[in-house]
DNA sequence: TCAATAGTCCCATATTTCCGAACTATTGAA
DNA sequence: TTCAATAGTTCGGAAATATGGGACTATTGA
């Protein structure tokens, strides 16, 4: 129902991508759609089975309204993509040095 | 009275990082302990002058506990030099990657 | 010994997070 | 059409966390 909010490339913070980033859930979620060919629904990209619904659609917000994925409802289900070239143009080098350290 | 309490090296966690540097305030202080010469009272550091002393003393407890600073008391006053060293050993090229966007 | 200074600790309030339950929207049958 | 199933969102209350005021501690310098 909602058409999905996302921010203009400019107005993605560093704190905002840093706070999105700083919980180990939603750094997992960001590091499968990586993974998996940057496109996957919400389900599919939870972090662990055992997450409640509401809690991981609002992991999914939080990286929304940071600037980091862009979300596009298809069907039933939405597909997710990092916005990598949003992230690289406006903070270079960033996304992929966190990346590298993410991961047990 | 306390002596302050710094996580190994080892023990620093990339979520813990992130964490701490999500907060302004926090990025700011990091950022003015660096820009200094790396060795500043809590007070010299404060991102604003009108914080409440307890809260500037959480923030620095905070980045001490996600083992970006280290603390001395000296005298009256605290010491808190950034463990550059640490940090960039554990997650190389992170702290650099993230300061170099930091602060408009 | 006393005042001043720099921080810390404790507590109450305010904000955020988490999750269950109810709700919406889309698809694919019967 | 209608109905059930699926994927997420939204709402509300409980739990966790942040903020700041005030009292406290420790050190220094008169």
């Amino acid at each position: 129902m909602v058409q999905f909010v996302h921010p203009a490339r400019d107005d993605i913070s560093l704190e905002g991508v840093l706070g999105a980033l700083s919980d180990p859930m939603r750094l997992r979620i960001v590091k499968a759609l990586l993974a998996e060919g940057d496109c996957l629904s919400c389900s599919a990209a939870a972090p662990c089975p055992d997450m409640a619904k509401s809690t991981l659609s609002n992991h999914f917000r939080v990286l929304r309204d940071a600037g980091l994925i862009q979300t596009t409802k298809k069907g039933v289900e939405n597909r997710n993509t990092v916005r990598e070239a949003d992230i690289n143009a406006r903070f270079p080098g960033l996304l992929k040095a966190i990346l590298k350290h993410a991961g047990e």
